[in-house]
DNA sequence: CCTTTTAATCACCACATAGTTATATGCTAA
DNA sequence: TTAGCATATAACTATGTGGTGATTAAAAGG
């Protein structure tokens, strides 16, 4: 018998993984995997508009996913919870272990 | 310096980690965890109206989440990617580690 | 055949949300 | 103060999607 979950667990989970669930944030998030970005270098980096850019890191921060550093005249933005990198890991993994198989079923039709 | 990831790949990921982001889907997956289930129980257990369950387990099924086997009258699902409680586990944690976290700091507040 | 049961699909509504443009806010330098 | 840059927010649009009720499809049993 396994362990029961609550409703709002449920949806504490899926409200998480509902960030992830877009590619726009994972561009961003995938770029301050490297370290600490300024908001214009983020745009650059993803070559989205700056308000849009804005709009993904209020959610991500709003959610504890990424906290704010301002210095000055900029915003300094960087990953705060460590699990956003195990989820796409994990995530990746069964994509590509995925596309393994199907390329080996390839060979083995030829 | 890392990887990049291809705008393809990001689609991928987003895309799977979206199905993973509705309650009703956690709910479903949740109870396919312990075993093979039919559509009637899935309804029984979640509670859900039939044509919903049998949506959301369309939109798994064509993703490669889930598998079905036709017995009958009667349709069996289960889960096909064990990717799917990785991902829940790891989401799980996190948010046990920051609540764990949270009474803490209320802890050292008293 | 007709009826019942199980599941899938259709048509629709309500709502959420990603994106855009325009504007506001806030800091720095002249 | 004013000008200019960096960021945030507001208002709006378009699209996607979760839910419902009604209908259909298919199988089993009388």
């Amino acid at each position: 018998m396994q362990k029961q979950i609550s409703d709002e667990m449920l949806e504490l989970v899926a409200q998480r993984l509902r960030l992830l669930s877009d590619p726009m944030r994972l561009k961003i998030l995938h770029q301050l995997q490297s370290g600490e970005r300024s908001v214009s270098e983020l745009v650059e980096l993803t070559k989205a508009s700056q308000p849009n850019v804005s709009k993904h890191l209020s959610g991500l921060r709003t959610h504890g996913l990424v906290k704010r550093r301002q210095e000055g005249n900029m915003a300094y933005f960087s990953i705060s919870d460590p699990f956003v990198f195990e989820i796409c890991d994990t995530v990746c993994n069964s994509i590509k272990i995925e596309s393994e198989e199907k390329s080996m079923l390839v060979n083995q039709l030829r």
